[in-house]
DNA sequence: TAAAAAACCGACCAATTAGTCTTTAAACCG
DNA sequence: CGGTTTAAAGACTAATTGGTCGGTTTTTTA
């Protein structure tokens, strides 16, 4: 059953894109294959070519996708919080290993380090990205600056810094789960953030 | 002119890895062929094959030596110093833009970083290599505790968490340099271990 | 309602590549 | 020196897979 109706576009491209995610967090970018996209998606690899012409073309729009919907989990999440501290520790939600996106959140952005890490056009994404998240944190930071219960010298130099923060415990947090637990994450970030924006 | 000697073993063994190791920095484990790696060695595939049978077992032999080399290094380097807080912050050359491991190194890592989110095996090798640097950060720890240069409650989870910003900050300072330069990485690590080991 | 366009299928092609196998040459050993 | 073992070459095989293409069905449009 073809073309149910001409919306259809806004209906498939979803689609391939979420069933892309779902294998290449299990498989790989590499071991993806167009078939396995198109069965997952419910259509034949023809179909799938008939919305993206060529692998590239897909990897690229699943990579997009991937990192604004996160981004805007954690902008939302954030924004829910009033106070500049809990905004600055509202993102430790990405230590949940019962999170839906968990696993796959997680094998999608060491996929995507490692193309960024080889090429260019990859790496100016991911530059793209951390320069988002680090503009997030800025904000916060400036605001508890101002409201007095900050005391930073560089405010977008400490949103770096809390960055890297989150990402390192991260990259232990999932690849070495038995010796660094929630807790350990949590912790660890929760009391380097109190020192970053609360020295000098 | 073939096995010139008995000992060859010896020989090729470094050669293949040393070659494996250069092409997987350039085009990815996925798209490092054994045909590559063999003329790069300077022997052809079926040579290749005589030491590694399979793809697989070389990629081991290779992620492996990889590992026990840059964790060498290190710990050579940090040997070198008396002072504890000298021997926390040794871990500094990695971010070195000059240094001649560091584009292979880097690459290297996210590679091994990728397939260890994949597979339980490798992620096995990553725990262990983990467990090591923190072995060698705990020691300089609780050596500078036991001289009364620091002060910290758990030197284990102090070490963990040093390793972990090392790891974070050289996330950033390799993928994204233009917002993250030799001086911000140096700075920024220098500043979180002195709090991690003077706290409380 | 007919023709044009869009959505989709799946057979096929061409390239790539891990691993096999046969052969050759050198090294070692008695 | 002759036989055995090891090192190495490289042609070949079989599987995989990105992309092409011709055709079919549905939808849109005029």
């Amino acid at each position: 059953m073809y073309g149910v109706n001409r919306a259809i576009q806004s209906i498939r491209i979803p689609q391939i894109v979420e069933a892309a995610v779902e294998i290449i967090a299990e498989r790989g970018i590499k071991d993806t294959t167009l078939d396995l996209v198109a069965k997952k998606a419910g259509l034949s690899k023809g179909g799938l070519i008939h919305y993206f012409p060529t692998k590239k073309s897909l990897i690229e729009t699943v990579v997009k996708e991937f990192f604004s919907r996160i981004f805007q989990r954690g902008k939302e999440l954030r924004d829910s919080f009033e106070d500049p501290y809990e905004q600055l520790i509202s993102f430790l939600w990405l230590y949940n290993r019962n999170d839906p996106d968990y696993f796959t959140g997680y094998r999608m952005f060491f996929e995507i380090m490692t193309i960024a890490s080889m090429d260019r056009e990859y790496r100016e994404v991911f530059h793209q990205w951390v320069n988002s998240w680090v503009e997030l944190l800025e904000a916060s930071i400036k605001k508890g600056v101002e409201k007095g219960d900050f005391e930073v010298e560089d405010s977008k130099e400490a949103a770096k810094t809390i960055s890297a923060i989150y990402q390192g415990v991260a990259s232990r947090w999932f690849l070495d789960p038995e010796n660094h637990s929630d807790e350990w994450a949590k912790s660890t970030v929760r009391s380097l953030i109190k020192f970053v924006v609360s020295r000098k």
